[in-house]
DNA sequence: AACGTACATTGCAATATTGCGATGATTTTA
DNA sequence: TAAAATCATCGCAATATTGCAATGTACGTT
């Protein structure tokens, strides 16, 4: 019924999840390399560079705050994004210690 | 419209989006999880562990096959279900390639 | 104070996802 | 050949996601 049913999955396996899914859509990927290059940029700078509207920007960065990826400094009338090293951090560790894995499957 | 927008990215970008977006739910990472541990499953094996219904199964399965993590063998009335390798490693490397990156944050 | 700028939020339409019962297809077994 | 086993597919309901126009909010400028 489109409702996940989490309570199913260790909490590890929500974590990794749900930073997957807010990796998993190219206008979120397009935003962090963005960050990546740039250091620094406010919502403007990304509807610029992306091509979507700018309500449509804002609610991808939310989601990327959600999961703590990014987080946004106001700064005046603007707000400077960047990228959370915590979380960076976290999420390349996660990733590194999930894919580095010896496969010994020998069924095909 | 509910309409990813994938003609404004690069291949790269839809690439890792969609790897991601396939591990962006809890159902499938412990159905990696448990290939990873037991070198091959049936579907049924992922049923009985996961507690999820076998079409719900079935459905996340094909949504793994269709990025290319895993892959099926029909084996009897069974189907030997592993990780494929070579996508395993595209995806390694997508994913530490995109993680270990010096950030040179300095606005936060 | 009035206006402009920058961003968030709201509300909506279109589409996608999640989950499952029922059913179909395929292979093995009796 | 009939029955059983295993998995895929269909069809449906509930919910989530994507995208944008309109509007709201907060800060700076005049």
């Amino acid at each position: 019924m489109g409702v996940t049913k989490s309570d199913k999955f260790t909490e590890e396996q929500n974590r990794l999840a749900s930073i997957a899914k807010a990796l998993g859509h190219p206008a979120r990927i397009a935003i962090i390399q963005q960050l990546k290059e740039k250091d620094a940029c406010n919502c403007g700078d990304f509807v610029k560079e992306i091509g979507l509207a700018q309500p449509t920007i804002s609610q991808h960065l939310k989601e990327l705050r959600n999961v703590g990826i990014i987080k946004g400094t106001v700064e005046g009338t603007s707000v400077c994004y960047c990228i959370s090293h915590d979380t960076w951090k976290e999420c390349r560790e996660l990733f590194a210690e999930w894919f580095n894995v010896d496969l010994g499957c020998s069924c095909c």
